[in-house]
DNA sequence: AAATTGCCATGACAGATGTCATGACAGACA
DNA sequence: TGTCTGTCATGACATCTGTCATGGCAATTT
């Protein structure tokens, strides 16, 4: 079946999720290029995307993973609940191993990188729409190397709180634990990522998509 | 004299720089959507736009700031250097007044963030490319208020390299600096700063586009 | 010529940080 | 039941960090 024959049948309808309303536009002028598709909603938050979706009863809804708020993931995970039957394909600036298997526990069925070439994305749509998956090999093979998140849930909260350079104190103030604790759990999560402190384990577990 | 018109004489030619394959793609179909601009490059990479924007005789330059290697920034002095009459119109994803700054510095004449509207994109190319100047108003007047970079080059150095959990003597041994040295520098930017530590310092000092 | 500023360096001090040993409790699991 | 893991806590120790006083040098400004 050509693309010309699908949009003739009834064209994949399309939702666009990410917050720069430049790359949204942008986007949404790419996919109309193509006659079997059309983008029927956008959103720059992921807390709209579940309400548009079924509104505009959506096929496929592309998301980006990082938006401020509520996110990719967290938006696929309220689409899926409130619209199992959409597709969902992920897009992402960073390409962190952990997000990925996120992605997909959230019920994604494919993932793509920004710096994929623009020509792809609208096979990628296709073959999400078409029950699909979509996955960049080269992802996909670090994210099997490095493997799972070795943080416990704790340890990430405590490591995230340290990226911004907040002192022990008040690190312990804001999940009211001890110093000593929030000590012991920053010192566990530098031992797990095999850096020399809180600051460079922060840095790889970002970088891993950890926390 | 229409949009429509222009074309008819001659469409505005534009060159895109950006590291994500797809965005540049997407922005291509956004630009090229509109009769009287034609996207005639594309560079992934700051290092090339010097030599396309020659070769391709270009009248705009769509720089993004956030690039690997060579940056925006560094491409735009390249770039006027190398061809002094073409225009540049810089994209950023963070909105950090220190960038504003910068970039004017550079020889760019318009600035824009990346949750512009889309359908502001074009309008802000025709009027680099008739003589004047683009700039997000909001964005000005945090730059006017924030005011300049008040870190010495050392400073940024010491705190660019403390960023990433570099303890101090690490930190001294790639400068050749005593440790000492170090820690007064960063404890000099820690005071500019107004913040408690390094961390804090350097988060600050991104925001503000300082470093 | 004098003052200012940025850069480099040293030494000393208080406080923050990272590590370790030890103990307690709850939930999961075989 | 016993074991394991994650959580919380305390105390002690060595090291790292941030601050301050002090001094010297070069470049710029007044």
């Amino acid at each position: 079946m050509s693309a010309a024959d699908a949009a003739a049948a009834a064209p994949i309808r399309v939702l666009l999720a990410d917050d720069q309303a430049l790359v949204r536009g942008a986007l949404a002028a790419l996919l109309n290029l193509e006659p079997d598709i059309e983008v029927v909603a956008q959103a720059g938050d992921g807390a709209e995307v579940a309400k548009l979706a079924v509104e505009h009863r959506v096929d496929v809804a592309l998301l980006d993973v990082q938006m401020p708020g509520t996110d990719g993931l967290e938006a696929a995970r309220m689409l899926r609940a409130a619209m199992p039957g959409c597709r969902m394909l992920m897009v992402t600036t960073f390409d962190r191993p952990g997000y990925l298997r996120a992605a997909f526990e959230a019920g994604a069925s494919g993932f793509l990188v920004k710096d994929t070439p623009s020509s792809e994305l609208a096979a990628a749509v296709r073959r999400v729409h078409a029950g699909g998956r979509v996955v960049d090999p080269a992802l996909a093979a670090t994210s099997l190397t490095s493997g799972a998140n070795p943080l416990t849930e704790r340890e990430r909260e405590v490591l995230s709180r340290a990226q911004s350079g907040a002192p022990v104190a008040q690190i312990a103030a804001s999940l009211h634990l001890s110093a000593g604790t929030v000590r012991n759990h920053l010192s566990s999560a530098i031992g797990k990522t095999g850096e020399a402190n809180r600051i460079a384990a922060a840095h790889l577990a970002r970088e891993q998509g950890w926390i």
